[in-house]
RNA sequence: GCCGCGUUCGUCUAGGGGUUCAGGACGCCGCCCUUUCACGGCGGUAACACGGGUUCAAAUCCCGUACGCGGUACCA
């Protein structure tokens, strides 16, 4: 099996697209084929600089390697459209001799006369067919010495696939089954531009016949395209490779996950986006995978060797899906638990350090451990600045509504509890804590909420008496001190 | 307009003639746990687009309609 993912770099790689590659790569890891990464360009018009690097990056995070590609390499190179020129142009050629494509010479003019020729109500959209084709400056018009010459005058043309009503073309898709179209209401396709490039129809059947492609499987944007396809490897005389179309993602308010569309709902469309939002990238993957596929059974929780292992084109589903930020959400926090606290700490170090000047790795591996059930994102560590320094200001809201007047009271009495402690573990600390609960005679509540205040700032958080141990007696002192003077 | 693809809870989906007054997950709501916020546990909310067939029996098969999506470029 040999597979390929084949973006265009007209702009940063699209979820969508990364969604494609994965389930190509799957499939190709697999079987034990290969996964080759092949680019598009032969957009000049649309061509980003950028871009190629931004999808080998993006691949790369998402944990996709290809075996073959550009800056890989591999026996089927090269793996850019632009620098297989020659090759289209020879096929091109083959299929002109052949009857099966023609040349044109119809400048824009010619194009948008014969479309405002035959526009009706009815018929919106006229194309380029059998039915208009005799109309046009074309190889099937012309004689062949008028072609030759306007050839020899370097007159910009085109070259476009002949295609013949009257006959059905069908191809089974792994997708969906088996699909029909007639060919009478196919176009001509152009197939190689007058800019001297091919067109994604041709480079694409060329392509895959070359690299031995034996899978293409792609967004659903292309099946209507497909027979074009098919007509096209039926007139080289190769092999149609195994289709599968799959369904396209779409934004929560429907149509296609454009940039526009989709952004304004606060889902980015780059795969950059999300790396810089802080996202996982086995939750991103985990959350792509399950978008269109599901495994058959009730495992929500893949991981890629997991996919590799369950994956199938089978239950790859039929209809659009819906992006759905939330769920995305909560794969990110799973994935953000399943990681060691160590390890997200060499990642939070940096900032951790830049910040809040916290240099040392065993109190940032605690105050990881205190914060993981309760982030989404691993930075979310810093939503709570107190695990760090001392709070510089007092949630209004929650003071507002739960520092009584006996408050700062008990906060003072509690200080001399602690200050006498010997012993500062969570297990000492509670037991202190429960003494003055006991002796004073009073709720929990009573004095655990002012403590909270005083040493967090905030009516929320981990367990007070692993928050007291991690920061020490002194800071938490020092904290009680400094709340006493800033609340009633 | 034409061509193609699709349509099960709000979302992702299971189920593909009887075992399902439809199962799971996210979300939402409630309860429990708990000093708090979370985590977790338990429970709840909520769906077979519509109309005809076929059949003893249809969410499941067929046809039609509606709706959605894609395509209709010298873009991919």
């Amino acid at each position: 099996m040999r597979v390929r993912f084949a973006p265009s770099p007209t702009g940063f790689l699209h979820v969508g697209g990364l969604r494609t590659a994965l389930y190509n790569y799957l499939l190709a890891k697999q079987h034990g084929g290969a996964f080759i990464l092949r680019i598009e360009d032969t957009d000049r018009k649309r061509f980003v600089e950028a871009a190629e690097q931004d999808i080998l990056d993006m691949m790369a995070w998402a944990g996709l390697a290809f075996d073959e590609g550009p800056g890989k390499g591999g026996s089927y190179g090269p793996y850019r459209q632009s620098e297989r020129t020659e090759r289209y142009h020879e096929v091109a050629s083959l299929l002109v001799d052949a009857g099966k494509a023609y040349i044109a010479f119809d400048d824009d003019d010619a194009l948008d006369a014969m479309r405002e020729r035959h526009r009706t109500t009815e018929n919106p959209t006229p194309r380029y067919d059998h039915s208009t084709r005799l109309e046009m400056l074309n190889g099937l018009t012309l004689s062949a010495s008028e072609v030759q010459e306007r050839l020899d005058r370097n007159e910009p043309h085109v070259i476009r696939l002949k295609v013949d009503p009257g006959h059905t073309i069908g191809f089974t898709d792994a997708v969906r089954g088996q699909v029909v179209f007639e060919s009478e209401t196919i176009d001509d396709q152009v197939l190689m531009k007058s800019d001297g490039l091919p067109t994604y129809h041709l480079a694409n059947i060329v392509d895959d016949h070359d690299m031995c492609i034996t899978h293409v499987i792609r967004g659903e944007e292309w099946l209507p395209s497909t027979p074009k396809h098919v007509l096209l490897y039926e007139a080289m005389g190769w092999e149609v490779p195994t289709m599968a179309h799959l369904p396209l993602i779409m934004s929560p308010t429907g149509g296609k996950l454009s940039k526009r569309n989709a952004e304004k709902q606060g889902i980015p469309v780059s795969v950059s986006s999300y790396v810089e939002q802080g996202f996982e990238p086995e939750a991103l993957v985990n959350f792509l995978a399950l978008l269109g596929w599901n495994p058959g059974d009730e495992q929500e929780m893949f991981s890629m060797e997991e996919l590799t292992a369950s994956f199938s084109l089978d239950r790859v589903g039929q209809s659009g899906v819906q992006f759905d930020m939330k769920k995305l959400l909560w794969f990110n926090e799973q994935w953000v638990r399943t990681r060691a606290d160590a390890d997200l700490a060499d990642q939070l170090a940096t900032e951790a350090s830049e910040r809040f000047g916290c240099t040392d790795r065993d109190y940032l591996v605690r105050a990881i451990g205190l914060m993981k059930e309760r982030m989404v994102f691993a930075r979310d560590l810093f939503s709570a600045p107190y695990l760090f320094q001392s709070p510089d200001s007092y949630d209004e809201a929650a003071v507002a509504k739960r520092w009584k007047a006996a408050s700062a009271e008990h906060l003072l009495r509690f200080r001399e509890y602690l200050a006498s402690s010997g012993d500062w573990t969570v297990e000492a600390l509670e037991e202190t804590l429960k003494a003055y609960v006991e002796k004073e005679e009073v709720g929990m509540g009573a004095i655990m909420f002012p403590l909270r205040m005083a040493l967090s700032g905030t009516g929320g958080g981990p367990s007070l008496y692993a928050l007291m141990a991690l920061i020490g007696k002194q800071e938490t002192l020092d904290r009680i001190d400094t709340s006493l003077t800033a609340l009633p």
